[in-house]
DNA sequence: GATAGGATAGTAACAAGTTACTTACTTTTC
DNA sequence: GAAAAGTAAGTAACTTGTTACTATCCTATC
């Protein structure tokens, strides 16, 4: 189900991912999928948890991997990168959740989630920081904020232009500029 | 009819935004709007050409009030944030434009106006190269790239967080950072 | 200067098509 | 043989767009 809902969201925007092209797509009928899930809305939260376990395993084992501070974030920026470049579908359907509500149960799970993400690239900052490889006056949270979002800002201008194939390179070409403003040049 | 869009859109995302909420926004009968519009899309186009004009003339002021070109880079990131900032509704908008297929007009419109942007961008940073204040080596296309990212991020972000309220505070300590890399601190 | 005429803007009700979801019934599977 | 899974045919609500009719205002003629 998840799967069909990631592909139908990679080539046709939301609005037509309805529970009849969902059903298509799966090669059943339209009532069978209500077998499975009470309401539309549990199909999106299946997704949505397909998504958040997807993506904290593959930044979850860049953070893991170990190595020095500025290695780890270097690999985390690129397998995030790399996960949204090899599921197209996956930006589209989170800005559509974006696009309820603010006080909607998505928003407030995609707040903890991206608020989690956050607070580990501020521990991985404040180590590098130990570690010297960065300046102790760095702004770790205005830091945390311009890397997220350096990637949510790939995402959309990848979907825009080269598509997604381009987005890889984008990224080596851009992460070290991102870095070098976490140095910084006043220091 | 394009503020009641603009309205509807910051606070109800825009699947309710339906012929009939605008209308009720407006005050005026359903049926009324239809003899301004031929259809549906043409709201949305002059809603499209609203926030063009609009942002390219904050963004354009920024652009033409002079001074170093470093002082208009930063110019020029405040304009935009601030822009984004008092119209919530706006990245609303324009994400839900950007969900429609891809070889609609409306992804070609956001296609040139974004790609203008960087242009003038990318200018202005050669530009600063000329004057010296950036290092002759910096990939300039990256950084452009950056910039708007970090614009965009920076939306994402505070409309799930803050609000629309700690945008501007944000922004403030962000840039900091991004003209630091810019700078490059291994030249 | 009063008034006919026509464009402009609005209203109310309706038509046609979608959408999410249900229900009564059948098939599969263990 | 019973529970789980699937099917076909609905239904109610909602969406865009249309149509027949009305009010308002500007103009131009008598």
């Amino acid at each position: 189900m998840v799967a069909a809902v990631v592909e139908l969201a990679r080539d046709h925007g939301p609005d037509a991912i309805t529970t009849q092209a969902i059903a298509d797509r799966i090669g059943v009928t339209h009532g069978a999928l209500f077998r499975h899930f009470p309401d539309k809305a549990a199909m999106w939260a299946a997704v949505f948890d397909w998504v958040q376990a997807e993506l904290g395993e593959v930044v979850g084992e860049a953070f893991a991997a170990g190595g020095e501070p500025l290695a780890i974030l270097e690999r985390v920026f690129l397998a995030h990168v790399g996960f949204v470049a090899s599921h197209p579908g996956v930006p589209r359907i989170l800005f559509h959740e974006l696009q309820r509500p603010v006080d909607s149960e998505f928003h407030e799970r995609v707040r903890q989630m991206v608020g989690a993400y956050r607070q580990r690239l501020c521990a991985l900052l404040v180590l590098a920081k130990e570690h010297g490889q960065l300046p102790a006056r760095l702004d770790e949270e205005a830091a945390a904020v311009l890397f997220l979002g350096t990637v949510q800002g790939l995402v959309v201008q990848s979907t825009l232009f080269r598509g997604e194939a381009g987005m890889q390179s984008a990224a080596r070409r851009i992460f070290p500029l991102l870095l070098n403003g976490f140095r910084g040049v006043n220091a």
